[in-house]
DNA sequence: TGTACATCAGTGAACGCGCGTTCACTGATGTAC
DNA sequence: TGTACATCAGTGAACGCGCGTTCACTGATGTAC
């Protein structure tokens, strides 16, 4: 029995935490999704994690620190999700399931896409994120571009992923603004009645 | 020669302003272009009119109430665009002159634009703002239906207008965010390189 | 197996910051008589 | 035309806030001999 291994020391907390650095990026998603991007606090989240409010310096450097590292794990749920969806038989289907999945998760995390877009706050030079970054887009690119994905990145040859990418990802921002109604699961129904015909006039 | 009703008392300001809200509304545009949403402040905005920090409560209330003058007019601002565009002859014309103008928008006015959508800043309940987005909606979805216009907005419908809203706002935050470049100008290059092929793909 | 020591991962008090807002006030303006 | 007074549009000092970060520190861990 390796208990020893799963049971994190629960009891009586120790001078050293042991795995502080996922604790931080768990309460800090728990603050991010309570108080939203700009009600955002390193404090809070060292306070949730019953720790000082130096610790996550160590583990993070500051603040953006933390939130790079917070939208590199969003991304790579995202690219996930995209993976895990592109299985369908047609093309089209791949695509679809694609764009459901896209909007899907930008309302089941909404703080936290929210956050992935905010170039503002995070370090774009940090390998990590842009690495997930990539990965998602790679994966629609995937779904719509077949073979030659990653190929002709700046030129036309792109196009039709960038236009797919477009249409749910501002379906995704409209439904988040509340634009298809304010009240809680206006959003989700709106996108569950409507994402389907959206995506039937895209035609890549 | 009325010019004491254009010139408006320049030298050695009175006690009262005179034309404090247009003035006010003007320096938050330029805080707002400086410094981003996430940057703005009330008592910056107050020192650039040359005014006490509290002077704008008198005409504003609070900074929500600050904030959300301006998005009205940012709003108002985008219609005037938007309705502006549609005066082509043919309806897929309409529809493409008006997307340019979105974006283009988008990419002139930054700051202002990212506002429009940070609904957690804004009052939505405020008459001037809903009804000057209402506007730049409708005058999209006229290009989009026609005649039929702010028919059936909660039904099947509206869905052509939103996947044509959609396409044009996902490209604009995508662009805005960096993802075609960060370099001053990529974005308005990879605009005006892509968005005629982005839209191609719209058949609505 | 025991000991010395470097390193790691935390503490917690303190600093300075700019912020939004409140408050009692006052100067200017306009209106009634 | 003059005067009293209400109202409007500002002042500026003050408050309290939570924040991110710094700093000297210390408890725990692991490694070399």
């Amino acid at each position: 029995m390796s208990q020893d291994q799963n049971s994190v020391k629960m009891p009586s907390r120790n001078y050293h935490h042991g795995a502080l650095r996922p604790a931080l990026l768990e309460a800090a998603e728990q603050v991010l999704e309570e108080r939203g991007v700009d009600g955002f606090s390193l404090r809070e989240t060292a306070r949730r994690a019953g720790v000082s409010p130096s610790a996550p310096a160590h583990h993070f450097g500051d603040t953006g620190g933390l939130l790079t590292a917070l939208a590199a794990a969003a991304f790579a749920e995202l690219a996930e999700r995209l993976e895990a969806s592109a299985l369908g038989t047609t093309r089209d289907e791949r695509i679809r399931a694609q764009g459901i999945a896209y909007v899907g998760f930008a309302l089941a995390r909404r703080a936290k896409f929210d956050l992935m877009w905010r170039a503002a706050l995070l370090d774009h030079a940090d390998a990590e994120l842009s690495a997930a970054a990539s990965r998602a887009f790679r994966a629609l690119d995937e779904a719509v571009r077949g073979e030659e994905a990653g190929s002709d990145m700046k030129g036309p040859g792109i196009i039709p992923s960038i236009a797919c990418w477009s249409i749910v990802h501002g379906f995704a921002h409209l439904a988040l603004d509340g634009a298809f109604g304010a009240e809680p699961g206006d959003a989700e129904r709106a996108a569950e009645a409507m994402l389907g015909g959206v995506l039937a006039h895209l035609k890549v």
